[in-house]
DNA sequence: CCCCACGTGTGACATTCGTCACAGACACGA
DNA sequence: TCGTGTCTGTGACGAATGTCACACGTGGGG
């Protein structure tokens, strides 16, 4: 049982690269939850006084708009931390979540999160280092979209490919990891526009394309593509 | 030279919220380093070793394209942290920086910066909660920009403005705290279109509008002009 | 072996938006 | 009182892009 539950820590990233003994160290703290189909867990304007891990079932994440509609903003299927942000802000949710199915959840309260890390310093270190990593993470998405034109959003999404490939060069190659109606999702348009941001791209002969193996021709030229639209800092203001 | 440095940290945001104690703690761990101008704190690339507070002078952060041109991309101005993001989840730098004038820096060694918030839980609590507000704040950039219609970018933000004054109902009514230029900016529009926006919502009866004082005469109708494009999670996925 | 789903490429067209241009309202100081 | 600068409001126009529509290739399952 127990090690189920660490099983289930370690697929959620909040407590990623934690050895076995801090793991033990949360799941000891967790308290589980089962819950009929319906249950409201929190609701929008609360203070947040813990966090949930969807460990089966299902929630809806909603808002009940002024004249009275409950829209469902998003459904979150196992295994997922529900709420996290205001465990870290301490602020108010910012939304209303309630099961959808009958689930099982596993609570972890705000003391408790707290007491976690101040006794178990690698705790700490995980939690900001996961931070971190989203905050990064953001920061690329918001420089990514605010460009102002398609094509040099398409570019700087290449560069990053390129770069996790370990191929930013002139003559770098590497696949595309995603189909373009992803990308297009990702970069704020649409299927049509990378596959018209690509074919320009071939035609000037910045990059070569057959199907997701994309060849970097010049380099300086996508660089450029990108340097349109705001400047952003790469640190995050 | 203690009080003042201690002066410094409580404009910083990174340590928000400390009390004395605290911050002598994290005063006592600072190096304080004098550059003369054009002296490189650290190069794309590099692993972080730590963090660096510009006291006085100038820092500017740059890349290095690859046809060797360096492409300033901000320059950064007292009192402000220096690459903070990798700070927390301990990756590379994403860009250069060097001094532009002569400067004075107090540097925190990552270690120390991690021994810091692991004798004094304070601290860690005042990260952790710095590091939540601003993927918070970040979340909500994104959900802002991602809308495709500038409309509905507008309606966010007086949403946003109607929510921060507390008058978030048909009737409420709410002074817009930002010039139509700095709104144009914050939703990656223009001037012009930020107005066209608000004056598409007066001409519906969506709000009524006196310079910069507005009343919600629709809040559904509001909520609806928000609804297009892609709804993102409230607690970042 | 065929069919169908899926990913991709591209053409035509309407719409949105940014750009440029100009005007009125207001505050502030000479 | 008269500039002068800033903020706001709008009109015109062209470029970028989303939408719709269709075509091709590929791979898996019946």
């Amino acid at each position: 049982m127990d090690l189920s539950i660490q099983k289930i820590l370690r697929r959620l990233g909040l407590f990623q690269g934690l050895d076995e003994p801090a793991l033990r160290a949360v799941a000891a703290r967790l308290i589980p939850r089962h819950m009929s189909a319906g249950t409201i867990l929190f609701q929008r304007g609360q203070l947040c006084r813990g966090v949930y891990i969807l460990v089966s079932g299902e929630v809806e994440i909603y808002r009940t708009t002024s004249d009275g509609r409950e829209q469902v903003i998003l459904t979150e299927v196992p295994v997922k931390t529900i709420a996290e942000l205001p465990l870290f802000d301490g602020a108010a949710y910012p939304a209303s979540a309630r099961t959808s199915q009958p689930s099982n959840l596993l609570f972890l309260s705000l003391d408790d999160f707290q007491r976690l890390y101040r006794e178990h310093p690698e705790i700490a270190d995980a939690v900001i280092q996961n931070l971190g990593r989203r905050l990064r993470h953001l920061v690329r998405v918001v420089e990514r979209i605010s460009l102002r034109e398609v094509s040099g959003r398409v570019a700087l999404a290449l560069l990053d490919f390129a770069e996790q490939a370990g191929e930013l060069r002139d003559g770098g190659s590497f696949q595309i990891p995603r189909t373009q109606t992803q990308l297009g999702a990702e970069l704020a348009t649409t299927r049509e526009s990378v596959a018209r941001a690509l074919a320009s791209f071939r035609e000037h002969h910045v990059i070569d394309q057959a199907g997701r193996r994309v060849t970097i021709l010049d380099l300086s030229a996508l660089e450029d593509a990108t340097s349109n639209g705001g400047n952003l800092n790469p640190f995050h203001r």
